[in-house]
DNA sequence: CGCGCCATTTGATTTTGATCAAGTGAAAAG
DNA sequence: CTTTTCACTTGATCAAAATCAAATGGCGCG
């Protein structure tokens, strides 16, 4: 009995979403069957190379989106151009600002990515139908509060070599959705992008990279490939003790 | 019969909440009458001198409140002292970070305030039963969000000069909830709580002040009483072009 | 293989804001 | 009325990070 049930449930699910590494973090983990084969009718999947474009600061919100696979960072800038990362999102987080027409940020792929895009009516009306969707939304919303608050206490206050291994501690703790924390991994963003995420020039990022590879807190391979051989000893660098 | 029903709805309000200030803007402006009394059974209001903390970092959560009056500022600290402050928040905003027993956060009265204190547990029970409940806080923690947000450019990427202004800006467009924009308003901050907001020392803040002072982008009485004579000035000087 | 491109690193110098150290002024306390 | 206190301002110096300027080092491509 209880494994028929099962068995009529997978099959009402859609058959993209069935697969999907998303499907259960993300937002369409509280969905029914129903409300996820509505969704999928209007949803598509889309790759995403790096820098690509999801939506820009000041244009009309038409779709929102689920990041199956990647980084997507969002940033905002000034007129003359200065540029800060105000967030980045990790698969399977959802991407968009729900009751807003108008983007505050632009958001693109940091990394090459995969997200599932679906129309913004369409997901604003099963939110009005749907408490779970939106007690999920606002989980995340909250989330994604607390850890703009944390980035804040590092930009004002942490100095350059605090902000440059606190990032290595963010990337470490988020790049494998699988894994709390993970000592050898590849960095989603390039030195431009980390610089404009600490708030920070390339050039002093470079050189607190090369501070901290000559104390032999982390080792780094090809610019990208970075492994922590003590964890507990880049926190204390990040001013996290 | 409009009327009778006004009346009927009006004398079932709990006499506290029928002259609360918060009430139509805050969170109680969703509930029934019939929530708003079982909520008000558990409520209570406090005056708050300037600097009475509301809750602690790392303390759990026992109280949610909503702002009556007064400014309120949240604040993180690192082990050695060091301190920003993560956000402002004004009447008739909520006060609280639902869904989680650790609040990662100080909050303390910048001014003399008056808050109204409610039981976490009776509001979490609320926000189960009522939708309407949950997304009036969503929306508020997605405010909350956009400043953090923006506030993350100012601190990153703004000179001191374009930090001082945009606070002045800021603190214009959120002391009095009557107007969008204020010219002649009361600084709720002292240097030192301005300069925990900016991410720069005392020192600084007051050369900048200063600086706007002599340039005549401001005028200034008694350190904290402000006017200014060309908002659009201001904005351009902190860097809102 | 050699060339050019681009990201990154490294070096020299400058600038901004922090730090250290006195002042000032207004309000509270004696 | 004087003294103390506290918040704020002002000044001199210092240090961290920005800026300006060259190297370096993969990597794709002819």
């Amino acid at each position: 009995m209880e494994v028929r049930r099962q068995d009529i449930h997978n099959s009402d699910i859609p058959v993209v979403c069935r697969a999907c590494e998303a499907r259960h973090g993300g937002v369409c983990g509280v969905l029914t069957p129903e409300q996820l084969g509505e969704l999928n009718k209007h949803s598509s999947r889309h790759r995403l190379d790096t820098g690509a474009e999801v939506i820009g600061q000041g244009e009309t919100v038409v779709n929102y989106s689920n990041i199956i696979r990647g980084v997507v960072k969002l940033t905002k800038v000034m007129a003359d151009g200065r540029q800060q990362i105000v967030g980045l999102q990790f698969a399977p987080d959802f991407l968009g600002r729900p009751f807003l027409e108008e983007s505050a940020i632009t958001a693109e792929a940091a990394t090459e990515s995969e997200v599932c895009n679906f129309p913004r009516q369409v997901l604003d009306r099963l939110v009005r139908r749907t408490p779970e969707l939106e007690h999920k939304l606002h989980r995340q919303a909250l989330k994604e509060l607390d850890e703009a608050r944390d980035w804040m206490l590092t930009l004002g206050r942490k100095t350059a070599q605090e902000k440059v291994a606190s990032f290595l501690h963010l990337i470490a703790t988020h790049v494998d959705p699988e894994n709390i924390e993970t000592t050898v991994f590849d960095l989603p963003l390039s030195r431009a992008d980390i610089a404009d995420f600490l708030g920070l020039t390339i050039e002093t990022v470079s050189r607190q990279f090369t501070k901290l590879r000559k104390e032999n807190v982390i080792r780094i391979e090809n610019n990208r490939h970075v492994s922590v051989p003590d964890m507990d000893r880049l926190m204390r660098y990040a001013g996290n003790d």
